[in-house]
DNA sequence: CGGATATACTCACTCAGTGAGTATATCGGA
DNA sequence: TCCGATATACTCACTGAGTGAGTATATCCG
């Protein structure tokens, strides 16, 4: 969800608690969080680098980072962002919520989440998982619900339903074999 | 993917080859086209009125639907819309093509495809599955080559592969129960 | 007869994402 | 030595997805 009254919410998740999550680690400008992103969770966003740069006017403009300019010798002089405490504050509240149960939400906004708790504490990352297999169960059954009360005459109503049913158990799946990997990298390996 | 040469792609699937498919089964107005869509793909799709009139406009304007203003007594005029040939082309054209192998894409625009080409031949349907079952195999090998290739340190990128690999998997199942469906219902009920 | 519901569309907005462009520095190879 | 590729660092103008509230009339039901 984006950071506003307006949630747009259905099918889209917002990059912007991504940017807010590597600037609580440490303050950054642009080009270097583009990079961090596409290192550490690569797999999980593309952002282009204007993207990034739109994204941190906005939530400057919201009051969550504050930019200071830098001048350097040679280089083009780069824009340092810090979060101020409003940001850190939405970022904490977000960092505890959960996710909507969906593929698109929970591959790219839960495993945001996850990535950012990890670092803060493995624990909190294993109460997230657990929490969101709960929350995805539930779902499921909501689903299964729905599914009987679908005409039978909507057969790609039907279809669409069936996939979601589908990948909402692979995504249980997953969340399970989540659960032992950072269960495990806890006991093994103390930090990542 | 969007009717232009910008091509969003990543994510996105646009909504306006839904109405298109509606149109180039029956012209019909914005509200109408918002209720055939709500009841025959409304578990696909969930496109609220003024997004439907904002994709008619853009349409138009691009020539692939023309407008005609029809007077009523009593209620408020409304603007019945009919294919040009372009957008029949385009329709057409868009009909025969695959798509990318990705959770929301199938759900989305892959179900959409199957269903209007289901309407006009359900062989072509369940060659549109067939297709669609290779398209996705190959690019399940790809997702697999790649996780080889990931660097170890990266958990939470190698997560986020492993949960997209997983979601294929049951897409693929999907395909294959979807095959079945098709191909019964076919010999079956030869109408939906 | 009065309020919910159906018909039919408009407008102003935020946010996602693309793609091309700007300007300078550094480093490796012909 | 210099020339082009690559890295640093950011800007701008754009299309399109999606929300949410508003307008105006008609009809139906209790």
């Amino acid at each position: 969800m984006s950071i506003s009254e307006y949630s747009p919410s259905i099918g889209s998740v917002s990059p912007e608690y991504a940017l807010l999550g590597f600037l609580s680690l440490d303050s950054a400008h642009g080009y270097e969080l583009h990079q961090k992103l596409t290192a550490e969770l690569g797999q999980v966003w593309h952002l282009s680098q204007s993207q990034i740069y739109s994204i941190l006017n906005r939530l400057e403009r919201k009051g969550l980072i504050q930019g200071t300019l830098q001048e350097q010798k040679k280089l083009p002089p780069k824009r340092l962002y810090k979060l101020t405490t409003a940001g850190q504050e939405r970022f904490d509240d977000w960092l505890g919520s959960s996710s909507r149960p969906s593929a698109r939400v929970i591959r790219i906004e839960f495993i945001t989440r996850l990535f950012f708790a990890y670092s803060r504490d493995p624990d909190m990352a294993v109460q997230l998982v657990e929490e969101q297999i709960a929350d995805t169960q539930a779902r499921l059954q909501q689903l299964e619900d729905i599914q009987f009360t679908q005409p039978t005459g909507k057969i790609f109503n039907q279809m669409g339903l069936d996939l979601r049913i589908r990948q909402l158990n692979s995504i249980l799946d997953w969340l399970i074999s989540c659960r032992e990997t950072l269960a495990n990298s806890q006991k093994g390996a103390p930090t990542a």
